[in-house]
DNA sequence: CTCCATCGTTGACAACCTCCACGATACCGC
DNA sequence: GCGGTATCGTGGAGGTTGTCAACGATGGAG
């Protein structure tokens, strides 16, 4: 880390990043769910026939452990369940229920007007340059 | 959070987050410092006259209480002292020893070059636009 | 002098991260 | 088939972080 703290990209990565997830936890609060949680339920929507646990912790960029609790509190408020994997009696699939759809758009909408004050400095296409240059950044050091 | 989470701003910038602190932490391990603490000790070494902790909490986007644990760590290890202020018995400022000093070089090199891996795809130029970006997400939150 | 704001500090509690271990299951070489 | 090895989900331990509410001490305004 060079010299004033105030260039450090590691450092206002992670002081962004704290803002807009305070932000967000707030905003979600209301449909009683946190980032985390929010976050596998939406990649839980987002894949037809299922994920793997060992999916979701992968692309969240978590310990498998963790997404085991995540994902047990999806389950018991109904918004997710845990299918038997057809093909690999090791794994679960986990797919997203009718509520869940639901939950995931009301609380999405929530996510999204609560980020818009964060955000507000930035455009647009500036926008989409950030969102290149974070995914850029995943991808250099993740093994995938 | 919109539609897919990979194009969701805040889930690409925790993320992000979320992987150089990873790399930075175990670069600075080598020196007995966690981040949060290294921030600390960055901060303390760039005033001259000391900062006070409200100061340093405002900066780094901590609660107050938590930087008191971080200061009194820096200050067993010898990197920092809290000196009187003057002008308010009621605040103490945290300035630098020639040791932290020191740490804070040895410490920030590692840092850099931990970094250095998950930034490897991105250019000078557009390094500093990510800083000027995150910067306006910080001040577009921030009271100050 | 009184009332109120601010500073550092402490404590409690929840969330998060990291690592290790286990049983169950799959896969590969033979 | 069979045996060794790898992978999956899960659980637990221990440390770090985040959040919030208090407290005593001090400063400042009226």
């Amino acid at each position: 880390m060079g010299q004033p703290l105030a260039d450090d990209l590691g450092f206002l990565l992670s002081r962004a990043s704290g803002l807009v997830v305070r932000a967000t936890n707030t905003a979600l609060a209301e449909h009683g769910l946190r980032v985390r949680q929010y976050s596998v339920l939406v990649l839980a929507c987002e894949s037809d026939d299922g994920s793997t646990q060992r999916e979701l912790a992968a692309a969240l960029g978590l310990d498998p452990s963790q997404v085991v609790l995540l994902v047990d509190e999806l389950e018991t408020g109904g918004l997710v369940e845990r299918r038997p994997d057809p093909a690999d009696r090791r794994t679960r699939l986990v797919v997203a229920t009718a509520a869940g759809w639901r939950v995931r758009e009301a609380a999405g909408a929530a996510a999204d007007a609560a980020v818009e004050t964060p955000l507000a400095l930035l455009g647009e296409a500036e926008r989409e340059r950030l969102r290149d240059m974070l995914t850029r950044i995943w991808s250099a050091a993740a093994p995938g």
